[in-house]
DNA sequence: TTGAAACATGAATCGGTATTCATATTAAAT
DNA sequence: ATTTAATATGAATACCGATTCATGTTTCAA
């Protein structure tokens, strides 16, 4: 009785799956408690909801998941360096600056147009935990900042407070993506980049525009 | 029994009171549901809590609201008024458009600063109710529009897709005031207002300045 | 003053759902 | 083949909190 205690409390942590088919299993879950939240959102969606989905009895879903909230921050991580990952490779093969800016809008536009869950398990993780969400941006903004760092010594972009500049361009593409890539789909994204881009080259004062490469 | 239960029925809607002493309970209760929607967050957040911080019994609540997300859906609509009501009279001095920004973003990250649970109850409503927030942003979105047309037909700004640009100005702000009105403080809004002028006026391209008024 | 409507009470109800557990089944090693 | 660890099951548990309701108190008009 003792032992047996003991092993279930050793075995409370995440429980990695030692076996092909424990893999499989836990893979399994974690796609379906994406769907759920993502459709249902964090408090309606039942472990019940999740265990259906995946094809498995309610209690497998303790066996690779110490519970509701670890299984959305481990969502939260896998799903932000999938969405790093792409936008790395998006914007790589821009020119400057300013072209990496209108890749990567049109990018985040079109990966949450794909992945809407994205959004509503992120923004719903911050009212569950909010250092799950805080810990999401400020990487984000950390490895933000230093693109926008480069850029300036490259002589890309103006001087500037880049961390408030960072948070201001999360905040443009977090908009934009809301209403147009989720919403309603009734603006090209290649009018939204090509506003947004105009925005960044020229600023919103009138005035001649500047000169093109 | 039955006029008893047709009396609940008409009286399960808002109950407007119809004594002073009614105004001020139903009043006291709106101000602590803000409070503890605010603090703890919609669903952490308890009739019990509610009730307990308005000093009223817990049935009490049920007085003056249908239920919990009645409540939520009036907080936001209210909350948004006195929201709107403030900037407007904040950027009333305004010269032009790009004046009328700066004023508008340091009038919203002060307000932010001081009415903390504005962000926290109008975000949550998104996944309480969806058309909560909707409503909400398109009714702002709306006027802002209106706004940047007037600046447009003026030419104080660039033409340009104003729609677009109303949800990436909206989005700045709410960003720019999560992280620097509600986590940290770290920045003067002066600093962030400064940068995002400069970007409004010069964008975020390299080169002269424009002329200065 | 009095009676009815409005307001207030708080304990009981009631539904829901995250988590546990005793019990099978399956996979891999000896 | 046998044994043991890993996986899987799903009904039972256990808790929580929104809502109701029978009852008492206050207000106010007549």
């Amino acid at each position: 009785m003792n032992s047996v205690a003991i092993a279930r409390i050793d075995n409370a942590g995440p429980g990695a799956p030692k076996t092909a088919r424990g893999a499989r299993t836990r893979a399994r879950i974690l796609k379906a408690a994406e769907e759920a939240f993502g459709t249902l959102g964090y408090h309606r969606a039942g472990i019940a909801d999740i265990t259906r989905a995946a094809g498995v009895a309610q209690g497998t879903f303790y066996t690779y998941f110490a519970g509701k909230e670890q299984t959305l921050r481990e969502l939260v991580r896998d799903m932000g360096h999938q969405l790093r990952a792409h936008l790395e490779a998006e914007i790589a093969g821009a020119r400057d600056r300013l072209e990496a800016e209108e890749k990567g809008l049109r990018a985040f536009l079109q990966y949450l147009h794909d992945n809407p869950s994205l959004y509503r398990v992120l923004q719903e993780a911050q009212f569950v935990d909010e250092t799950i969400y805080r810990d999401y941006y400020e990487a984000f903004g950390r490895g933000y900042v230093r693109m926008l760092a480069d850029a300036t010594r490259k002589g890309e972009i103006r001087p500037g407070n880049n961390e408030v500049r960072v948070w201001a361009l999360m905040g443009i593409a977090n908009f934009l993506g809301l209403r147009y890539a989720l919403w309603e789909q009734d603006t090209p994204f290649d009018d939204i980049v090509a506003t947004i881009s105009d925005l960044f080259r020229n600023g919103l004062a009138p005035g001649g525009d500047k000169e093109k490469s």
